[in-house]
DNA sequence: AGAATGTATTGACAATCATCGATATATGGC
DNA sequence: GCCATATATCGATGATTGTCAATACATTCT
């Protein structure tokens, strides 16, 4: 049953619970879809394997990172690699071209920008 | 097979396909360890449910929000409630405290800090 | 003590996930 | 055209996850 502090009142509070428990959890109106987003996102981090690619990849800066310098130090089979940068790239988080042969794959900083804040 | 550009110089790379490809990954010396606190706690932050959740709680600023009052807004049954605030709490990123009959969870604003921080 | 209430745990199940080997697709060099 | 290389997709498998009903545990009230 829904509780109150004595110092806050509101509906929906039986009168035995009040004064009882908790004040009220503020509405915070959260959008469905907006945590589906976020949580999509956070998904694609939830991987240390990931995050490590991620990490390569960002330290490049502009220049971007080949797959073919992620396999060997991410540790994983090339197949397993590619993905989890799938992953990363359908969570927004980094994007891929095609130059020749090689997949060059860059980081979104909008889409982190956008995780860090909700974090605030 | 790796790759380099043609202004760089590095070890481990074959002859053939020097000038090919890619700038070579920094080395951005990746803790292990440091990866997997941290999936872990984006891994937390992955679930829609759970956002909200922690939304709800992170609304109520100091005081904290008792589980009473979060099930409802969650659309999920009290187990269910029950099983995320652990993830919640195993994360690192609520606090639970109980008074009484009611368990009262607090948000941890330096684990958040600290993953917020680590996407740059 | 007994009843009622708030929260956590257990058990089960369907769904999703991480991983790899095998295979497919595409590009460049000969 | 043929071969080597870079990347992606497929198929399978063991592990993890989200969910709820049932149940256990703990506290308060009568």
């Amino acid at each position: 049953m829904t509780a109150t502090t004595t110092t806050t009142t509101t509906t929906k509070r039986t009168l035995a619970a009040l004064g009882a428990c908790c004040t009220p959890v503020g509405s915070a109106e959260f959008d469905e879809h907006d945590a589906a987003e976020l949580a999509k996102g956070f998904a694609a981090l939830a991987d240390p394997v990931r995050l490590h690619l991620l990490s390569l990849v960002a330290s490049t800066g502009t220049s971007g990172a080949c797959v073919c310098d992620l396999i060997e130090p991410s540790g994983r089979s090339q197949p397993t690699v590619s993905h989890h940068l799938k992953v990363l790239r359908e969570a927004g988080l980094v994007t891929s071209d095609k130059r020749g042969t090689w997949a060059w794959y860059h980081v979104v900083p909008g889409r982190l920008d956008q995780l860090r804040t909700a974090l605030r």
